[in-house]
DNA sequence: ATGAAAGCGCTAACAC
DNA sequence: GTGTTAGCGCTTTCAT
């Protein structure tokens, strides 16, 4: 168990000081006039003894810990498991690593997730949020900690967020349904408050509502497991023998519900039209394959990767805020004049 | 942007030394006798303001972090995603917090990863180890952190492993083929020189010739994309339409596979029977649902972690092994003496 | 039973 | 250009 290397251990070895030592490790070398010879020689010692830093010493002296954390509902989600590597991978490029987790939708587990990555001093946090957590970010937020919401908001939170038009999607996918001629379009969901998912019923409400159609919803719990998905999916569906499309909230729901489906079976499109919210592969090989409300996954993570970038670039220095804008988005709105708000 | 209370600060205010201040914090009145008045004053007015002890500047004293860094293939892969949960949610019950981050495969990625949580004072790792990181997982051993290998072992390595019996589990799948009547059987597998493919490839080769029959294989690099699989299993299934049936090596293999031989036309299981490794929703979700090898993702996870915990318990005291073996496992063999190696 | 103080490894203001 | 030194917030030995 060999002992670990410090900083001052270089120092003495060379026989200069810590000082010296340190500004050559954070390329202030030349800012400070160190002698060309004397940073090679150093570098040199550095690399042949295999010395790292300290980056917790680090942390603990500047505040700053070039992390971030991210906070999903579930990592075993696709689309968030998903969102999670394309912005691990692009913080990398940018010197920052991620520490993920996820909350559950677990108001109290997120206060005690939020509060570990404060302890440990994180730069900045992504965080999807569950119900009830609105004070905690608040906190986060006057503390003066960059915070990027995504795929829900929170009301009262003054954040930066990135989502889609949730409205818009349901309301989109159930007027193509009708206009297909389906009648009787049922909406099996999550029983939340979340905004998120209030947007997709609301959005679902208003197209039949537009139609003359009666509304067939199903609210399920997000505790529920695959099993008590199933069952209650299977439920609805021998009691709703009229419905001829339906419409699931989420690609969990969606992955359940397709089984539900089979084992009734009802034969997908002819007894009953399917679509999904979210991607998953398994809607891609369903035979036919399933209609899904794709999320840009892509352009998500990286708005809301640059997003928090650019933040964690202004927190340390002057409070610009002009140019903030990238490219390739759909509808910029925010109630707030100095935060930003990306629907896809 | 209000400033965080010290332990310093606490003390201050109640006129008492930061001494007693930490004895209190980490359960230590009892046995320094601390009177439980005074006990109780201080934690009363902990919670009243709020003070939490800033981890880092504790991990920095003490060498200890209550972190796990936990490396997984990727973490997108439901294999492995799951794993992850369980691992987490474990960890979390025994005051130990999760880490993780996808390997990729890459062996240098991995490197940095490595050192990165050895940066931040991990307490041990988890990992699922690319090939060619041997010699940085025997330093990390050197150092004395604790380390387990799961999913795939090491050679040269001497850690704590738990997986599967991957040649087993082929060498039956085939023969289970066999019994059926299927003659001629492909393996689509990775190209990898990864333990668990090896073994899963020589399963596979050993059931072929004990039968007398042809072997079938097609590696495929980890590196292709989704679509680059479909076009490779396609062009290797138009070539070899003698084949009857077909094992895929991973559980990503297969989901891109299915969607070659639903492309195909191929009928499941009249033209083509088809067994894939690891479970995967599109698996139990396909009509007829695929045959999956399914790995005891609660069991492994448990291992894992219970496994882990004990290093780590016993890393700070004495190095008593005896009583390490917990119930429900199938082999146990290790190579080494005082290394643990669980095979399910 | 409680307090003073050293020190974990690092950074940066301030000296020279 | 380079060195001295004061902390960052905490734990723990040693005194009292």
């Amino acid at each position: 168990m060999k002992k670990k290397l410090s900083i001052n251990d270089i120092a003495r070895s060379l026989n200069i000081s810590v000082t010296t030592v340190s500004f050559i490790l954070n390329g202030r070398a030349a800012e400070k006039r160190i002698s060309e010879e004397l940073v090679e020689r150093v570098q040199k010692y550095i690399a042949e003894v295999g010395y790292k830093p300290n980056s917790l010493a680090r942390s603990l002296r500047t505040g700053k810990s070039n992390t971030i954390g991210l906070m999903v509902e579930n990592i075993a989600n696709p689309f968030f498991a998903n969102i999670a590597r394309l912005i691990e991978d692009n913080a990398y490029k940018n010197g920052y690593k991620i520490l993920y987790c996820s909350t559950d939708n677990d108001t109290e587990k997120t206060r005690e997730l939020i509060h570990m990555f404060r302890e440990r001093h994180v730069d900045g946090y992504i965080i999807a949020p569950p119900e009830g957590i609105e004070d905690d970010i608040n906190n986060l937020l006057q503390a003066g900690s960059p915070v990027v919401l995504f795929d829900r908001k929170l009301s009262g939170v003054e954040a930066d967020f990135v989502g889609i038009d949730n409205y818009g999607s349901t309301y989109n996918a159930v007027r193509h349904l009708v206009a297909k001629g389906y009648k009787n379009i049922g909406f099996i969901t999550l029983y939340s408050l979340q905004s998120q998912m209030q947007e997709r019923l609301q959005g679902y409400e208003t197209a039949l509502s537009e139609n003359q159609l009666n509304q067939h919803v199903k609210e399920i719990p997000y505790t529920n497991s695959p099993e008590e998905i199933i069952k209650h999916v299977t439920a609805f569906l021998k009691r709703k023998k009229e419905l001829d499309a339906v419409l699931f909230g989420t690609n969990y729901l969606g992955v359940s519900g397709l089984r539900a489906i089979y084992e009734l079976g009802i034969n997908i499109p002819s007894d009953l039209a399917v679509i999904a919210f979210d991607d998953h592969d398994v809607f891609q090989l369903s035979n036919p394959s399933i209609t899904a409300i794709t999320q840009p996954i892509k352009e998500i993570s990286e708005e809301v990767i640059s997003l928090l970038l650019k933040r964690l670039k202004v927190s340390g220095r002057e409070k610009n805020h002009s140019r903030w804008f990238s490219r390739h988005l759909f509808i910029i709105v925010s109630p707030f004049p100095n935060r930003h708000w990306f629907i896809f």
